[in-house]
DNA sequence: CCCAGGATTGACT
DNA sequence: GTCAATCCTGGGA
């Protein structure tokens, strides 16, 4: 079991140490595969220019989650690290209940159905209705990883600020990235 | 008060 | 490859 701790430190750790835990959410979900870490002092952060209704909870307890609308269509989950820093949850590999996912998602290749931050809010069925919501206690189910993974670092996506930081994190390989890494050196 | 623009996706050429 | 959909926050007047 991850505990509120884990989520008490910089988002950039705290995005890397991400990769291959298992969220589930009303049991849904899957192995999280593809990250992004977003802090106070980045302009592609929605906390940058300080707390505002719609940031609120970036700036409330780690170990909760950030949830917002997206080109007012999709929803984004965020994991809320120290005070005005989260990490966005970018794509998971689909384990536990796919037939749920399915049913919002559509007959969608497996691949796709969580292949995206907006796709995964939808397959779990997250809405902005769940804003605030801590991640250590039910709906949501954290459990770590169970081996090593290997992990590419890359610049962030959809962002026009603060581009090139490296700030993007991913299971090496995976097919169910939203977005392929750059091949590495 | 007004309105530009976005941590995206899917449909279409 | 291009582009529209669609909401609503927040920055500026």
């Amino acid at each position: 079991m991850i505990e509120a701790d884990f989520f008490a430190r910089p988002s950039k750790v705290v995005a890397l140490d991400l990769i291959g835990v298992s969220l589930l959410f009303e049991g849904v979900g899957g192995a999280i595969v593809e990250t992004e870490a977003y802090h106070e002092q980045d302009p592609a952060s929605h906390s940058y220019r300080g707390q505002t209704s719609r940031n609120g909870a970036m700036f409330g307890p780690p170990g909760h989650v950030y949830i917002y609308r997206s080109y007012g269509i999709h929803w984004c989950l965020n994991f809320v690290c120290l005070p005005g820093s989260a990490v966005l949850i970018r794509a998971l590999q689909p384990d536990v209940n796919i037939e749920a996912m399915r049913q919002r998602r559509g007959d969608v290749a497996t691949r796709l159905l969580c292949s995206g931050p907006g796709r995964l809010t939808e397959a779990l069925g997250i809405t902005g209705a769940h804003d605030g919501l801590s991640l250590t206690a039910p709906p949501f189910v954290l459990q770590p990883r169970s081996e090593d993974i290997a992990v590419d670092v890359g610049t962030r996506i959809g962002i026009t600020k603060a581009v090139g930081e490296n700030l993007r994190f991913g299971v090496k390989a995976s097919p169910f990235l939203s977005k392929k890494f750059p091949i590495a050196i």
